[in-house]
DNA sequence: GCGATCAGCT
DNA sequence: CACAGCTGATCGC
């Protein structure tokens, strides 16, 4: 069991960061690694900001020190970058805004960070220093929806609705003009009538593109979680000695388990002890009042998503002994091939093996595409600047005539 | 050995 | 598929 266990995911910490800080040094050795081809590779390159000389001996941008940040990470008119940690010192930039934590945008932070004042939540700043150990110096908490200022502009950060701690950056310059970065968010109803919103006029859009294309439709996070409670009550109906395992990699997906705990009444959920550490730095009590130390004593337990295939459960269960005798699995993931949608989701078919069932469930922390489209018909911004899907020219088009087509209908 | 990075993979 | 990592190889120190 401990071998299972601790090589499979309690690695050190299990969450900790992989890249760290920028050498200055890694430069010629890098090019001669393995690359792949790409037709659009000379866009690439320009796009991610290599010069032209650059691009036409073929360089791709593997070089992390000669790799400049991409102009949509930093916000023009302001002295400050949004999740730009992997770029070492950027000229002009006093104030680096981390949007949420998640390694694709925290890439670069570690103990060494000495760039410049790093702003963001208060759980994404407990975050950096626990699993980062950021220099607290740099680290800059700011309450959500509360006006400060920082170099001159009026910030604001917005609950975001994608991880804990995930904020939407609000912008106001001292020449008039509003922008609105939405990090990585799942747009929804109730952020429409958040009061900063209706206040202001949104000039520029940095938008979280993740899901926009229509063959993006996915239900409700309320009606996925719904249908997981529903199914585990099936499950523990027939066979009441059924171990419930919810994945899940760094943060997010909370809600999920937590709602199995509080409905079914089943409290303790079981983690290993570094997933815990974050959960408890969230400082929800709802959540935190739940775990237990004892593997063998809880019914639900919160596993590595890599963790969760039949034949790791089958093993874990093993493990068990005695104490269950079938496992129940949810997987939750971003958007599943499966046409599941709100009224779809009983469709779902789960895979199973002996006495293990895994169920890939859509719980997105993103917008759909209906959501993500009808934030923007409410915003109405002059323009928009997409952050995700940026790298070919194709999927740039696509993104701008949807945006243009929802302006001016 | 250790930290940092990338391609490849899921 | 796409998410948000994880793994192994490799490099510099």
């Amino acid at each position: 069991m401990d071998y299972l266990y601790k090589r499979i995911y309690c690695k050190c910490g299990g969450l900790k960061n992989r890249g760290l800080q920028i050498h200055p040094n890694l430069g010629i050795s890098m090019e001669t690694r393995k690359r792949k081809k790409s037709e659009n590779e000379k866009e690439q390159g320009a796009f991610f900001g290599l010069n032209q000389k650059e691009i036409e001996k073929g360089k791709k941008p593997a070089i992390v020190q000669s790799r400049s940040c991409p102009f949509y990470k930093k916000i023009p008119g302001t002295p400050f970058t949004v999740d730009a940690f992997r770029y070492g010192a950027i000229e002009g930039c006093s104030a680096y805004f981390l949007s949420h934590f998640h390694s694709d945008h925290y890439g670069g932070l570690g103990k060494r960070w000495c760039h410049g004042p790093i702003y963001c939540t208060s759980i994404t700043a407990r975050l950096l220093n626990i699993c980062l150990s950021v220099n607290k110096r740099y680290i800059c908490a700011l309450e959500l929806d509360k006006e400060y200022e920082v170099g001159g502009v009026k910030v604001m950060l917005i609950e975001a609705n994608h991880c804990p701690g995930a904020a939407l950056i609000h912008l106001r310059l001292r020449d008039g003009r509003t922008y609105l970065h939405t990090g990585d968010f799942r747009a929804s109803k109730s952020m429409q009538s958040h009061p900063i919103l209706l206040s202001y006029h949104v000039n520029v859009l940095y938008l979280d593109t993740t899901y926009c294309n229509p063959k993006y439709r996915f239900p409700s996070k309320e009606e996925v979680i719904d249908f997981v409670v529903r199914t585990t009550r099936k499950y523990l109906q027939k066979q009441p000695k059924t171990l419930i395992v919810v994945g899940a990699y760094s943060i997010g997906k909370e809600r999920v388990y937590l709602a199995i705990s509080q409905s079914l009444q089943i409290l303790p959920i079981y983690t290993d002890a570094s997933r815990r550490k974050i959960l408890e730095s969230f400082g929800w009590s709802e959540l935190s009042g739940r775990f237990s130390n004892s593997r063998h004593s809880s019914p639900l337990h919160v596993l590595p998503l890599s963790f969760l295939s039949l034949e790791n459960l089958n093993k874990y269960l093993q493990t068990l002994n005695q104490r269950f005798n079938a496992v129940l699995a949810f997987r939750p993931t971003g958007w599943t091939f499966s046409e599941a949608t709100g009224s779809k989701l009983d469709m779902i078919k789960p895979t199973s093996r002996g006495s293990v069932t895994i169920f890939g469930v859509p719980y997105s922390e993103h917008s759909s595409f209906n959501e993500l489209r009808d934030f923007v018909k409410f915003l109405r911004p002059e323009k928009i600047i997409p952050t995700v899907n940026v790298s070919s020219s194709g999927s740039r088009d696509k993104m701008q005539a949807l945006f243009n087509n929802w302006l001016n209908s």
